[in-house]
DNA sequence: CCTTTTGTATTATTTATTATAATACAAAAA
DNA sequence: TTTTTGTATTATAATAAATAATACAAAAGG
């Protein structure tokens, strides 16, 4: 599995981790009902610890982007399992957040739109 | 000055405190070139730590938002001054991670502009 | 049966970050 | 001269992050 991580960043490592998985599935890089590679291989193919893999796919799993079974290993939720997103009130601050900085930085409305529909991939 | 602080919250205090003057001059609520009050007062004001609030104000100014003096204290930027939005390489990454999570979340790429389009409030 | 594999729990340790506290400083303004 | 400014300093405490080594329960494969 291919994972880009910035050991500079100040985004700890399980999150990036997660954050990638995440747009893994989004992008159809990743399938849905997948099986995910075991803590194991992942953590050894990207250099880190099991256990940090581990809380990667903790998260996953509260989150409801991923099932994982002691004994199935980790696999992807079906499309129709994945958590809701309008309903979510924490991205709705970022996104309010990231659209003030937006407005201050010189974006129009419209620009600030060209780089969601940009951003937003359509499968 | 209001500020809306979440203590059960994972994003640090100072990271906060920033966030909510941001959306704040990108209200409206704080003028461009209006003195923000001191690090003293707001601290008293919100009920944290001097250095807390300093370290809110080293990064804001760090950023480009605000200039700090020691003689003037801290002055929000012009408008044509203020760090631009869309070089920012960060910034584009956290689009691209919320439009994966909004994707896998039920929003269609029309659902997912029209809550852009809510959160980019026009001055 | 036995071995392997699975995610995870546990314990210990190290490092970095966050926040508080009390003090101090340089320099402009009153 | 005194006050006010942001910030530097030093110390301390609490929390978070990452590593390390080990262990466990339970299913799967042989």
């Amino acid at each position: 599995m291919i994972m880009e991580l910035d050991y500079q960043s100040e985004v700890p490592v399980y999150l990036q981790i997660r954050n990638e998985i995440v747009k893994g599935i989004g992008r159809g890089q990743i399938d849905f009902g997948e099986q995910l590679p075991t803590v194991r291989s992942l953590a050894a193919d990207i250099g880190v610890n099991t256990m940090t893999v581990s809380k990667a796919y903790k998260l996953l799993d509260q989150q409801g982007y991923i099932v994982t079974d002691r004994r199935r290993g980790a696999v992807v939720c079906a499309k129709n399992q994945m958590p809701d997103f309008a309903s979510n009130e924490g991205h709705r601050k970022e996104l309010i957040l990231l659209a003030s900085e937006a407005a201050l930085g010189g974006c129009s409305r419209e620009e600030f739109l060209d780089m969601c529909r940009e951003a937003y991939v359509e499968t």
